[in-house]
DNA sequence: GAACACACTTGACCTAGATCAAGAAATCAA
DNA sequence: TTGATTTCTTGATCTAGGTCAAGTGTGTTC
């Protein structure tokens, strides 16, 4: 029987069943009640984490309102990177918007992946890099679009957060306002 | 003697001198005149290089006008990431603004480091993570600060970009127009 | 089923930054 | 040196999207 995490693994890497069970066996299920925070701007992460089910925002407090960085939803994964690779303190508060269940890693777990699993260096070099070329284009996003085709591409791709989040926290991450999303929204039904 | 790579890599990434050596033996120089590409968009990226001199930009182009995503100098490393890792057809054009000289490893070659260093693989992961973080603080900017506040952060981080690059280059990839850096110019000379 | 808290919409107005057009400067070419 | 290009600045105007404020749902809670 394969987990969800096993599952997922293998949608994302070309894992044998034996690496896909090892890799998997070292996470550890971890229940977020909504309004718990996974990270906190400052403390360090020593985690990383598939999410199960629930979701949860990744954001920063500036002085006069805070902003968004992304939502993580069910199906990926979770972590402050900078922090977990470099040990340097979390940038982000992470927090669940809802009753959340992920699957857990812990850094010295996670560190030593390597020694168990010897495709692993490589696997976590590509699922980096993958992650960086999604920054691309969300980079790219910021220099070519609209707001209103940033919205629509959004929506395209991450459907299930729209239904999930209120329109605040999407707009933020989107660099916008809510009002803005609204009034696209209208613009749409004609 | 140290050539300015193995400085760099140095800088970067804890290798020893025979490591420094080994890993830098592997890059070539390569000549690009004003105006030739490194890459265009749909080739496929097989070579990642370092910047002995010059400058090179990354740019996109669109049906009415093209997007300058990253202008790279002296100094830092330069190549498609998702066409090179991923072996997809490249997003990006890099066309050199000026003379420009570099050291280039093939992707065959890049590709095998690991066999002969065995602190490559970290080294990597390290390397991308750090990319991953830049992008991240990048993204950030365009959720939280306004134009002038862009313009002021990449020219204290990159003061050299500014005095060789035409404005509208560098207006595309902070996402304004060239009018708006001239105005910004005027209003902080008071 | 009031009263309250949130989320979302809508309108009126405002502003950062874009667009357009015309000049200055600087750079290059011969 | 002079003309030709390209780059940069400046002004006038416009507009996408922001701000502010007042509704309108839609749950929750007691």
């Amino acid at each position: 029987m394969m987990t969800d995490l096993e599952n997922y693994l293998q949608t994302y890497f070309e894992f044998d069943q034996a690496d896909l069970a090892r890799v998997a066996s070292f996470f550890k299920p971890e229940i977020l009640k909504k309004g718990d925070y996974y990270l906190k701007t400052g403390k360090f992460c020593n985690k990383l984490s598939f999410i199960k089910s629930g979701l949860l925002r990744i954001y920063v407090d500036l002085e006069d309102r805070e902003v968004t960085q992304w939502i993580c939803t069910q199906g990926y994964f979770v972590t402050d990177l900078a922090s977990l690779v470099f040990a340097s303190p979390a940038r982000w508060n992470i927090q669940a918007m809802a009753d959340t269940v992920v699957y857990t890693i812990q850094k010295e777990d996670y560190d030593r992946l390597g020694d168990y699993v010897p495709k692993w260096p490589v696997t976590e070099k590509l699922f980096i890099a993958h992650c960086f070329t999604t920054l691309e284009d969300r980079v790219f996003s910021f220099l070519s679009m609209t707001a209103e085709q940033r919205y629509n591409l959004l929506f395209e791709s991450h459907r299930d957060i729209f239904t999930q989040v209120p329109l605040q926290y999407i707009a933020s991450m989107l660099g916008m306002t809510p009002e803005t999303i609204s009034r696209i929204r209208r613009k749409q039904l004609n």
